[in-house]
DNA sequence: GTAACGGATGAATCAAGAG
DNA sequence: TCTCTTGATTCATCCGTTA
């Protein structure tokens, strides 16, 4: 289902499905309130925003189009699929009320903060060197997917947090007509990389109501994702149509999720039951302190091998994989290698050792 | 009129003269209900802790109360004042909304970037590494105090930006009782100071209706302003009052505002009239390939000196006391040095070299 | 070729005070 | 409240041109 649609998209959304969509990123007008036109010191003028698409007569009607595109937002999108939206201070509180008055769920605030902000010309004001963008999911008990561990990955083996810095999109990435930009808020790559790495699983579909220049779709084929995108503007929809035939599908292991992609839960029984441990076969630490017999149900003594192996270290709890070890030619092998060959030929799940700590890359 | 109260800031607000404050910070109480009570949850305020924010019925009541404040503060606010307030995803978007929809101006968002935030050890979203102010105004057309260039100057001679990256408030700093934190939110120095400074002028009036163990009030006596805090809770305001009582008054020429005190605007004919320029002078570019000669207005040829200016460097404007010289002892003099004589020797006014373009420090 | 230089530009609620 | 005068104000990056 990928598909680019030239449109109103409130004449489109109604033609999507109930519960279709996987990830959605909106970058709605944002409502700016200028007036006349901004010099710059050496005199000649800053070329902002000055487009129809971005009028409204007052918050009133600004709460209404964002309401009314919402709404049809939340009966397109699947139980458990994420929302994005972007802003800046002038739009997101419109935005952030409607979203929880709407019984949305935000997971998290992110700030992008731009490397190369315009600056201040006047100086009048902090310089705005950031947008907010909101993640929110349906409502509170739905089941998002969020690859940590991949984020966590691409951001140097530290939990990535809620505040991104990323610059501007320029040079090369700018899409560009006749030389000067084609669209005059077009959103860096990276960004929407980030959003669909973490929040969206290969093959899912994305879909971005106001596509602009077609950065989201753009990007959610590379990523190897399915997308939807709605544009009005005929300029804007032809620039995203070749941009995003253009565009390649990468083959990247990370993209396909292979950090996050959790293993088959195993039963020691259903070993048994295979040959890969023997009833009664003894189960050791690795200092061969303590020896105890694995019984027919798959228990040491009538405990579980993980909490036998967190008493036994006076700790509230602990992966019992990791402590146990048995004889394998007499030599002591642990009971996680031979888990790993278990689902390697049982279940056909490829184990990749992936990073638990600090620093630690794959 | 320094002051520090003990009672409900719905009860102490009415009692503060309408237009008498100059700066407002603001850190609200966090509500959760349980059993259909909204009660102070002591700033305890992320993840498991909100579990009942999903009713909307907690929305509506977190929102009268903020109505209700905010009301009273407006009408406590002086005609040009700044108000201040600091929240995080899970009520900024009400304040926010609240504040447009009472008329309130947002000049900026500012995002506290905490360089040290607590981790988020369950890996289901990102690491919660912010928190969000917005300084706002009392309307649209309000002349509100931005101190540009001392901000400028303490970050380094280039225009200060919307996120701020501080540490959370810990060591000396945190406020402590038998050695455990006295308060649970207890704000940074740092935010107070860049907050005070950047929006408020020496001897302003800063309150603080929710003050918790006083720091606002601390560091508004810190940089030579006056303080006004109310708090509800007889050991938070204990701490508060023996806080500030120990605080010292820090002088420094910074903290009076020298870098942002405008200098007076002069009249050509004035300076004539005094003898700093005569009638008919000649009035030179930097490399004399124009000269014009001054009348008797203070005009070159019917124009201003700064319109002549920008149009024979084909600029829509120019500040001309940069571009015009004249002749003393037939050496080349700029109209810009014999200025600062003018404001020396006639106004009193001292001018301090400041710093006016890119890479250029005081 | 390569380094140095200079122009262009980006979601912007972008002036203040006297008369 | 409106008009007019005075005069204050930018950073990181990309790209084409010059040395």
């Amino acid at each position: 289902m990928n598909k680019l649609f030239l449109g109103d998209t409130f004449e489109i959304l109604p033609v999507l499905k109930d519960e279709s969509v996987d990830l959605i990123f909106i970058d709605p007008p944002y409502f700016m309130q200028t007036e006349g036109n901004l010099i710059r010191s050496e005199g000649t003028f800053f070329d902002g925003i000055n487009e129809e698409w971005d009028k409204f007569g007052s918050f009133e009607e600004y709460d209404n189009f964002t309401i009314k595109y919402l709404k049809e937002i939340k009966r397109i999108m699947k139980k458990n699929a994420s929302l994005w939206i972007i802003g800046s201070f002038q739009n997101i509180y419109r935005i952030g009320n409607i979203l929880q008055n709407l019984g949305f769920w935000i997971i998290n605030d992110i700030i992008w903060k731009k490397s190369n902000p315009t600056p201040n010309f006047k100086g009048t004001r902090f310089t705005n060197s950031h947008e907010t963008l909101l993640w929110v999911v349906k409502n509170k008990n739905a089941k998002y997917t969020f690859n940590y561990k991949t984020m966590k990955y691409l951001n140097g083996g530290k939990q990535m947090g809620s505040v991104w810095e990323i610059p501007i999109c320029a040079g090369k990435e700018r899409v560009k007509t006749n030389g000067k930009k084609a669209h005059p808020s077009q959103k860096p790559e990276k960004l929407l990389e980030n959003i669909i790495l973490a929040t969206s699983k290969p093959k899912d579909v994305v879909l971005d109501p106001f596509m602009g220049v077609g950065t989201t779709p753009a990007i959610a084929k590379r990523l190897g994702r399915k997308y939807v995108g709605i544009e009005k503007e005929k300029k804007y929809f032809d620039l995203a149509k070749k941009r995003v035939e253009e565009e390649k599908v990468v083959e990247n292991p990370l993209y396909k999720n292979v950090l996050d992609i959790k293993p088959p839960k195993v039963k020691i029984t259903d070993m048994i039951k295979k040959g890969y441990f023997k009833e009664n076969e003894n189960f050791l630490d690795k200092d061969e302190n303590f020896i105890f017999k694995l019984d027919k149900n798959g228990k040491l003594q009538g405990n579980s091998i993980h909490k036998l192996s967190a008493e036994l270290q006076n700790k509230i709890n602990f992966n019992g994989w990791e402590y146990w070890y048995v004889k394998r030619d007499n030599k002591l092998v642990s009971i996680n290698k031979i888990r790993k060959e278990y689902w390697k030929k049982e279940t056909g799940y490829e184990h990749i050792n992936r990073c638990n700590r600090q620093y630690c890359h794959i």
